[in-house]
DNA sequence: TGCCAAAGAATTGTCAGACTTTTAAATGTC
DNA sequence: GACATTTAAAAGTCTGACAATTCTTTGGCA
């Protein structure tokens, strides 16, 4: 955690950077509290705000929680699941949305991920995995359900089935791959028809992942990312015959 | 992108999350300019070294990008890979650091994933990727070269595979995950004897890749994944022989 | 002695105002 | 019309101060 240069170009950055580096690198470990804002200040030869805005651009990465009052101050987060998930969904989220991706790679993607799990999520799922899976299955075949909550069961279904493998590293992994795909699947339009294929697909893997057949799961998963890509390639033809090309 | 309740627990987070949300639902999109410093601390009601903590926030994700002088601000910024792929590995890296991830676990998610890209790598495989394969297999054989060197070359050999199946969101999600393993790997020795059996590995791998053939990726990939979790297994037990249990 | 309440101190959170630096537009000059 | 100069807007930084919070210590009381 050495200083910086007198390049007076974004001291905050630099700051953050450095002990930035001091985490990743294992010089400062989970719980470990860091030099109170006016002891950094002087460590560094800036003032107080100057440190304060480098602090905050570590805690928006839940690198470090702070804490007020005495013996209070800046500690060394442990990164969580949770943290750690929010931030890939965002991430993923955004750039599918900025980098005009289009549907096909973002599914072909999505869908290579999850065949990963297959076979390990017919090994291990658990009856509670596959409860949720038929749960979520009941749910989308309501009559009434609008295209997004449908889409969100989806998204449910497809979780369980990650969640199913029983890694938590790839959960997470996947986790932002599959949700990341929702404001994507979003714009297309369900009909019943479509809807009771795919729903009869589910079924499919929730009974293949019953009978612990990954073989069955990954065939029944690149028939539905078939299926899916051709329902929204009509969708999009559609809509850029309509001239409506957004 | 409303006012906050006069709750006066972290103003800036608030107002970070605030603008967030904008960003992400679409409210701002690439290239808009925020109001001012000035004029944000106004809207909010706030001061303006409030507003720059809630900036510097959103900068650390790399979700605005802030430029000086006159009809300078903040920008809502373009995503890019590169900077989405940064934070992945920051935050896999962590993740795995300070979770008692099991190498099993870790090395399971990492190939799980990999072996996702296997068949896409072999239709797509341009000469370039081959190239830069069989020139990280020549290195990796060179004598005097240490273990961190190894497996920094292991992980771009492997970044070339996964680049290889030409799907960009592919290769974001993955070599976050590859890379975030470098640290555990660093962990273990390589013997020459080790080293021998995994550029043979790799060299099977290419020669797949060069041939098309993505079963037979794979199938070594497969082995690969069996073999490498067998090495760590021996190192860790040898160690804890030792009686050195870190 | 033992327990509870009040004082104290350390630390982050916020504010106000000022100054510096950078950058691009507007203006003036040749 | 092209180039140099001025000017204004905006982020970047600093100083100093006060408020809010929370842990520790001390004091009082039974």
């Amino acid at each position: 955690m050495k200083i910086d240069p007198d390049n007076p170009a974004d001291l905050s950055a630099q700051i953050a950077s450095a002990i930035r580096d001091a985490i990743v690198s294992g010089k400062l470990i989970v719980g470990d509290r860091l030099p109170s804002e006016a002891e950094l200040a002087e460590h560094f030869a800036v003032s107080r705000p100057t440190v304060r805005e480098a602090l905050k651009r570590l805690a928006a990465q839940s690198l470090i929680r702070t804490q007020r009052g005495a013996f209070g101050g800046a500690f060394v987060n442990r990164l969580s699941y949770g943290d750690a998930h929010a931030q890939q969904i965002t991430t993923s989220t955004l750039l599918l949305g900025m980098n005009d991706i289009s549907f096909d790679t973002a599914c072909e993607a999505r869908f290579a991920m999850e065949r990963a799990c297959a076979h390990l999520a017919a090994e291990r799922r658990s009856p509670d995995h596959l409860a949720t899976m038929r749960a979520e299955i009941t749910r989308q075949g309501q009559p009434g359900l609008t295209d997004e909550a449908f889409c969100a069961s989806d998204v449910a279904f497809h979780r369980a089935l990650v969640d199913a493998a029983g890694n938590p590293v790839l959960s997470y992994q996947l986790a932002g791959a599959v949700e990341a795909m929702q404001p994507l699947m979003n714009m297309i339009t369900f009909s019943a028809r479509s809807r009771g294929v795919i729903i009869a697909l589910h079924e499919r893997i929730a009974d293949a992942a019953q009978a612990g057949d990954g073989a069955l799961i990954l065939a029944a998963l690149e028939e539905l990312e078939r299926y899916t890509r051709q329902l929204a390639q009509s969708v999009f033809d559609a809509r850029a015959a309509r001239g409506n090309p957004a």
